[in-house]
DNA sequence: GCCGTTTTCGGCCCGACTGTTTTCAGTCG
């Protein structure tokens, strides 16, 4: 059993524990070693056999025990005896707005009710209303949220919630009100996927009102669950939660960093801040109350930005993209969190195409493209004669193509072209050009654009094949549009990966959005194994080039530096890593 | 259940909102 299967495993077990109504603590130490499993980068065998897991924080003696009974035998005694008297059908109650552990033991107690179509059933009867704690808007909501469950999943790629917060947002930002503004949550931690979009504003009490009423109002929001003083919640039309709060400037970087989490993060700030004998909330630093009579609690520690909320409590500033409580608090406590890649650190991309191939436009206005984002360099990298759709190029027309950049180069300073290609590995795992061609370029990109069917064994070996070639450079979109679009492109990509890193390739990450998850964690697998990553925007048109920002956004995310990353080297470092 | 530079017990982040009931529990983030 892996180490994901574990996760699911012990989270079941927390929210079982809820269920039983268990002491709070313990049911978060169950969710607590779920996530923290997703860290473990050993191999989770391993550090079972040899004792190793005992030493994850975390994990102590009871779950140990059962992750160890788990990874030896796929079963553990403990979490079948917690299963006993709780019906599946009861995990999905609890995706219910609304429904939580109380009220879904409650019903299961005392209506024997044990799935969601059994608590339709019983709302629609008006059986709820009548039950202690329950009501008629009770009942109501219920119906709303199984409707709701029903008709969206529960998490959204980040593009569709990028999508769906920036129209909203951007309404409500040009309020002239607003001091300040920020959409917070994962959406700016930038995670693969996104549960609800929280947005948080500055503005004094008395523009409060209005803002609100500019975000239920607004076009995109199907309806309103929620309206208070600081907040109001919405569904929008894409059926995405979102939230809005509204602040008083000067605690807008408390509710900045609050509603940014990720919650495992804020708790461990905030213990940090009860070190030094103060609370932290969303408003403030503040010395708690000290239960006299008539003494309030007193703000202290003022916060322009949350860098400085962060060193109040001795920490650098934290990236939102590591605020995980995966390592980065005590990285930031000792001086040593990583560097990220940001937009600024790309010098250039290698998988462009122009119209030699099927781009839309010639070298002269990449190379002009390039360089109007400051980057040092462009890959071109025009598909080889194979894809004739593409319009692929000859062994006749690349040495044309050469010619070209060559007199572009001559004009350019402090920017060049490099010489690549898109080649196609054939079928049977040959490149589509001899090896006198592919000595006449300054990298491959080796793309498989044919014959998906193959079998998963079969397309991984042809794909190995290319990856042993000494010509390769790149592996060409292992991810990215043909995934999207081939549903099921047969690969082990773990293998192809772990080849990678034996040969010293570097593996291209076409950042689709709509891949992101996969990227993801292809990346942190392949960084894990040393492999060097291209970053590239899908930018089969120059249109693509200004549209970097997916692909820097999976650089930016987790422990990814800069050194892992081709794109931020310099033309220097470049060519002599390309040999030229 | 986990943890420990106040370590083997006692604490574990904290507030808003809702719907219920009328002072608060449950849920959510």
């Amino acid at each position: 059993m892996d180490k994901t299967q574990v996760a699911e495993i012990l989270d079941e077990m927390g929210t079982l524990l809820e269920l039983k109504g268990e002491n709070p603590f313990k049911c978060r130490a169950f969710h607590n070693a779920a996530r923290v499993m997703g860290g473990v980068t050993e191999d989770l065998k391993t550090i079972v056999e040899n004792g190793e897991i005992r030493k994850v924080k975390g994990i102590g003696e009871s779950i140990a025990k059962v992750i160890s009974d788990l990874v030896k035998t796929g079963k553990s005694p403990d979490r079948e005896s917690l299963k006993k008297g709780f019906p599946p059908g009861i995990f999905d109650m609890m995706k219910i707005q609304g429904m939580g552990p109380k009220k879904v033991a409650f019903l299961y107690k005392k209506m024997k009710i044990s799935s969601i179509d059994e608590l339709e059933k019983a709302a629609k009867a008006g059986k709820l209303e009548k039950l202690e704690g329950f009501g008629k808007k009770t009942e109501e909501n219920i119906l709303l949220g199984i409707e709701q469950v029903r008709k969206h999943s529960s998490k959204f790629h980040i593009n569709v919630a990028e999508n769906a917060a920036q129209a909203i947002f951007d309404t409500i930002k040009s309020h002239k009100g607003i001091i300040r503004s920020e959409i917070a949550g994962s959406l700016r931690r930038r995670k693969e996927t996104i549960g609800d979009i929280d947005i948080v504003v500055s503005a004094s009490k008395k523009d409060a009102k209005e803002i609100f009423k500019i975000f239920t109002t607004h076009r995109s929001v199907e309806r309103i669950t929620g309206e208070g003083e600081t907040k109001a919640s919405v569904v929008l039309s894409a059926g995405i939660n979102c939230d809005l709060r509204v602040v008083d400037d000067r605690e807008f970087p408390f509710a900045l960093n609050y509603f940014t989490g990720s919650k495992e993060h804020n708790i461990r700030v905030r213990a940090l801040a009860r070190e030094n004998g103060w609370t932290l909330n969303e408003y403030g630093f503040a010395i708690p109350d000290t239960g006299e009579k008539g003494r309030k609690s007193k703000k202290i520690v003022p916060c322009k930005t949350e860098a400085d909320v962060y060193k109040s409590v001795g920490l650098d500033y934290v990236e939102p993209e590591l605020r995980e409580d995966l390592g980065e608090i005590e990285a930031a406590q000792n001086g040593k969190l990583p560097k990220l890649v940001t937009y600024d650190d790309i010098r250039g991309t290698f998988h462009c195409h122009t119209n030699y191939s099927d781009g839309h436009n010639t070298l002269a206005e990449m190379a002009a493209g390039a360089q109007k984002l400051g980057w040092e360099y462009l890959g071109i990298a025009d598909h080889s004669k194979v894809a004739a759709y593409a319009n692929g190029l000859s062994e006749d027309r690349v040495k044309k193509q050469h010619k070209e950049i060559d007199v572009l180069n001559a004009k350019f300073k402090n920017f060049r072209l490099f010489k690549g290609s898109e080649v196609d590995i054939l079928t049977n795992g040959d490149m589509d050009f001899n090896d006198k061609t592919l000595a006449l370029l300054d990298y491959v990109v080796a793309s498989v654009h044919s014959n998906f069917k193959l079998n998963e064994a079969d397309m991984t070996k042809r794909i190995l094949k290319a990856v042993k070639n000494k010509y390769v450079t790149i592996i060409g979109h292992l991810t990215g549009r043909l995934l999207l679009e081939r549903d099921g492109y047969p690969l082990n990509q773990i293998e192809i990966i772990n080849a990678a890193a034996d040969h010293g390739k570097i593996i291209e990450i076409n950042a689709h959005p709509m891949r992101l998850d996969l990227d993801w964690r292809m990346v942190k697998y392949a960084i894990s194994k040393g492999v060097m990553i291209a970053i590239n925007p899908d930018s089969h048109v120059v249109n693509g080039l200004t549209d970097v920002k997916y692909g820097v956004g999976i650089a930016r995310k987790g422990w990814c530096e800069k050194k892992d990353i081709l794109n931020t080297r310099t033309t220097k470092q470049v060519a002599d890593y390309f040999g030229r």
